[in-house]
DNA sequence: ATGTAC
C-alpha cells in the first residue's frame, strides 16, 4: 500500500484502477495500521471502487480492519448518480453509539457513594448475551413503534422527558424506519433486547469531567470540570446484526443485474434508488431507531438509580450513533448534492451553525461522544467549520489486536484486578470480554483525539475519566 | 458487534 504523506495528520492513496476516487486517511504515521496484521489500508481503497462514490474514501484516525468497509470509514455517494448504499458500510451493529449524561453533582460530593451507585447501576443494567431488557414490549406493534419511534416512542411511554428529545440526534429518531423490511428472525432477536447493554465493548460507566479545554463550549453541552457523568455505549443488539445479514444476502443476489462488481464480496452493495437499497435504508432507520430507544432505555433505568442513590438528576447532553448510513445535502466541487453517507466507526460532527443542531447547541456546534477503551479515558468533541470528511470524525480508540489477540495476551493477567488496582470500579462483565477489551488491545485515544483535531476534522471539548464500569 | 457457524 503506496501511502503520500499530505500533512502529518493527512495521507492520500492514489486513484489506481478499479479505484474511482482516491483513499484519505486522517492519522498521524504512528496511529496508521500495521500493514502486515491489519487489512483496513486495502479495505480503504476497496471501499473507493463503489459505484457512484464522490471525492475520496475516508479513513479515521481509529481505522482498523471490518466486515467489508474498514472500522472508522467515511464513504459518501451521490444519489442521483448510481451511487449504491452497502450494508458493510454501516456495520452489523447498526446505530451502535453513545449517550453521555450529566449529573448535578460533583465528583468529591459523590464520595464513597460511588459504590452503592454502581451496584444499583449493576442490577438495573441488562447486559451481556442473549435477552434481557429493561422493557417488556406487549407485542409486534409495540415493537414496530419502537422501530418507528425511537427514543420518541421511549419518552412518550414515560421513559425519559420530552428535553432528552432535543439533545438526541435526528430528535430522537428518523422519520423513514420501514418495519416490513425487518425479517420476522430480526424481530423474534430483538423483541427481548430492547434495554439492554449487549457485550464487547459496550458499557455504561459512572465518569467524572477530568479536564476542559473549552470552557463556554463545556458549559453550552452542560459540562464543568469535577462534575460525574454517565455515558452509555450500547446498540442494536440482535435486531440490527439480523437486518444486516438478511440485506447482505438480498444485495449479494441482485448485484449481477445492476451491472455492480466489488473487489470483496463483504462490500455487496445496491443502488440508494433501487428496491434493494431502499428496503435495506427502511431497515437500518428501523434498527437506528431501536437502537435509540435502547439507549433511551438504558439512561431512563440509570436515572431511577441515581436519584435513589444520591437524589440528584442526569441531563442528557447528547446522543450520537457512529454505525450508520443517511441521506444528506453537502457541498461537493461547488454544489450542492444529495449524498448517502456511510459513516462505520465514524461519528457525525456538525458544525457551529448547522440548522440540525437545536436552537442552544447551534453557536457552539454538535457534540460528538468518543469512548475510550476500558479504564482509560472518554472525550467530549464538538464539530468545526470546514471539515473534510463529510462532517465526521473517529469513533473511539480502535482495535489494534483481535479479540482472539487480546484474549491470548491476557494470560497471567487478572484484568478486573488490574482495574480495581487502578481505582475503577467493575460490575458484571465476564472475564473473557474484560480480556477481549483490554486497553493493550486498542490504540490510544488520546492520540486519536489530537489525530483527529490536527486534521481539522473537530476540536476537543472536555476528557472524563471512568470512575467504575458496568459491562457485559 | 452477534443465539461467537444454517
Amino acid at each position: 500500500m503506496d501511502l503520500v504523506e499530505e500533512t502529518p495528520y493527512r495521507f492520500r492513496i492514489d486513484r489506481r484502477d478499479p479505484m474511482r476516487v482516491p483513499g484519505v486517511v486522517f492519522a498521524t504515521r504512528s496511529l496508521l495500521p500495521d500493514v502486515d496484521a491489519d487489512r483496513s489500508l486495502d479495505q480503504v481503497a476497496d471501499v473507493a471502487t463503489l459505484p457512484g462514490i464522490v471525492t475520496a474514501s475516508y479513513a479515521m484516525p481509529d481505522v482498523h480492519w471490518g466486515y467489508g468497509f474498514p472500522i472508522g470509514g467515511v464513504a459518501a455517494t451521490d444519489v442521483a448518480d448510481g451511487g449504491v448504499v452497502s450494508p458493510g458500510g454501516v456495520g452489523f451493529d447498526i446505530s451502535c453509539g453513545v449517550r453521555l449524561l450529566a449529573a448535578d453533582l460533583d465528583r468529591a460530593a459523590l464520595g464513597p457513594r460511588l459504590d452503592a451507585l454502581l451496584d444499583g447501576l449493576g442490577e438495573a443494567t441488562p447486559r451481556g448475551m442473549g435477552t434481557g431488557a429493561v422493557w417488556h414490549l406487549a407485542d409486534r406493534a409495540e415493537l414496530d413503534a419502537v422501530l418507528r419511534g425511537g427514543s420518541r416512542y421511549a419518552v412518550e411511554r414515560g421513559f425519559g422527558v420530552p428535553r432528552d428529545l432535543a439533545r438526541c440526534e435526528d430528535g430522537g429518531a428518523v422519520d423513514d424506519a420501514d418495519p416490513a423490511q425487518v425479517s420476522e428472525r430480526a424481530v423474534q432477536r430483538g423483541a427481548g433486547q430492547v434495554g439492554s447493554l449487549g457485550s464487547g465493548n459496550h458499557f455504561l460507566e459512572v465518569q467524572a469531567v477530568a479536564e476542559v479545554y473549552d470552557e463556554p463550549v463545556a458549559a453550552a453541552f452542560g459540562l464543568a470540570a469535577g462534575q460525574v457523568c454517565v455515558m452509555i455505549h450500547c446498540g442494536s443488539r440482535g435486531l440490527g446484526h439480523q437486518i444486516c445479514t438478511d440485506h447482505v444476502r438480498a444485495m449479494e443476489r441482485v448485484m449481477p443485474g445492476y451491472g455492480i462488481q466489488v473487489p470483496d464480496r463483504q462490500l455487496a452493495c445496491a443502488p440508494v434508488s433501487s428496491p434493494e437499497g431502499r428496503a435495506y435504508l427502511g431497515a437500518m432507520a428501523a434498527a437506528a431507531n431501536y437502537a435509540r430507544a435502547n439507549r433511551q432505555l438504558l439512561a431512563h433505568a440509570a436515572r431511577q438509580v441515581f436519584r435513589r442513590v444520591t437524589g440528584g438528576e442526569l441531563a442528557l447532553v447528547y446522543d450520537i450513533s457512529h454505525n450508520l448510513a443517511k441521506i444528506e445535502t453537502h457541498d461537493v466541487a461547488g454544489a450542492p448534492r444529495r449524498l448517502c453517507v456511510h459513516r462505520k466507526g465514524a461519528t457525525r460532527a456538525l458544525p457551529p451553525g448547522h440548522d440540525d443542531l437545536p436552537d442552544d447547541l447551534r453557536p457552539v456546534g454538535q457534540p460528538v461522544l468518543i469512548p475510550g477503551s476500558m479504564g482509560t479515558g472518554s472525550y467530549v468533541l464538538t464539530g468545526v467549520t470546514g471539515a473534510p470528511a463529510w462532517a465526521s470524525t473517529c469513533h473511539g480508540a480502535g482495535r489494534t489486536q483481535s479479540r482472539k489477540q487480546a484474549t491470548k495476551a491476557v494470560r497471567g493477567h487478572d484484568p478486573r484486578q488490574e482495574l480495581e488496582a487502578q481505582g475503577i470500579a467493575v460490575r458484571g462483565a465476564s472475564r473473557r470480554g474484560l480480556a477481549e477489551e483490554m486497553p493493550a488491545a486498542y490504540k490510544d485515544v488520546t492520540a486519536v483525539v489530537a489525530a483527529a483535531e490536527g486534521a481539522g476534522l473537530c476540536r476537543r471539548v472536555a476528557r472524563l475519566v471512568p470512575l467504575g464500569v458496568v459491562k457485559g
